[in-house]
DNA sequence: TTATAATATTAGTTGTAACTAACTTTGGCA
DNA sequence: TGCCAAAGTTAGTTACAACTAATATTATAA
């Protein structure tokens, strides 16, 4: 699918505003990750044209087949590594900032290698 | 000390490579690396002026107590999560590219954490 | 109804780190 | 001695992803 951290990034916080917001809006997502709207606006435009995203004429953000796809995967990579890390006692911060870099990074391979891994060996 | 991933990538080159050659030259960095020799030099020259490394008349480059100190704790870190990946399962290249890709983001209370739980579980 | 605030967009800027192309410097050998 | 190849440098380019500033659009409250 070849797509860069920083569209990743979008799709995983379009997926996670979605589940606790009614709609998503693109100053939502520039108020979550920090960033300036027009910032956000440029990628959203560029993750049109991908068809990760459709915009309606309201301005609410839903994800496509294919985008969903990418951050549902994203999102499990960074749930499974935050909680393991939280578990392994790295404070909720760290885990977290950690875990958003680490998920757009590790490989498929070698994160099912640590999954398998911690599930042999929680009790 | 603030210092940025590819800065980094560059001292731990320079480290690995004093390990298997007499001397290191910037043609040796671009080889190991893939990248062309302008790039290195100007990184050289970064490097040079936050004093990261010396370099002699002869080309020849040695890495200065700050630079050895940030080399070796980056070379720290990629050793041991590529031997953790492959004791895993995970295969050599794989292994090599997460780790290289994995030791300039992870936090140190995460590494250390990471440690602790795979020398706990290790006979 | 008009003014204001919120939202979205566009154009142009910045910083980074690679790149190409053209150049200089240097060392060794025919 | 003079030439060639290897090494290094410089200037300018590209791609990317953020940024600011200015503008357009819309909804709501005075």
């Amino acid at each position: 699918m070849n797509i860069n951290e920083s569209a990743e990034n979008y799709l995983e916080t379009i997926l996670q505003l979605s589940k606790i917001l009614p709609v998503v809006r693109s100053v939502d997502i520039a108020n979550e990750l920090g960033f300036k709207k027009s910032s956000v606006s440029v990628a959203m435009k560029n993750l049109r044209l991908k068809e990760y995203i459709t915009v309606t004429d309201s301005g609410f953000i839903y994800l496509t087949d294919s985008g969903r796809k990418i951050a549902e995967y994203v999102y499990e990579k960074h749930t499974f590594l935050k909680d393991w890390l939280c578990s392994l006692g790295v404070t909720e911060d760290i885990a977290g900032e950690d875990a958003c870099k680490m998920e757009h990074i590790i490989s498929d391979q070698s994160f099912d290698a640590i999954k398998e891994y911690v599930k042999k060996h929680t009790p």
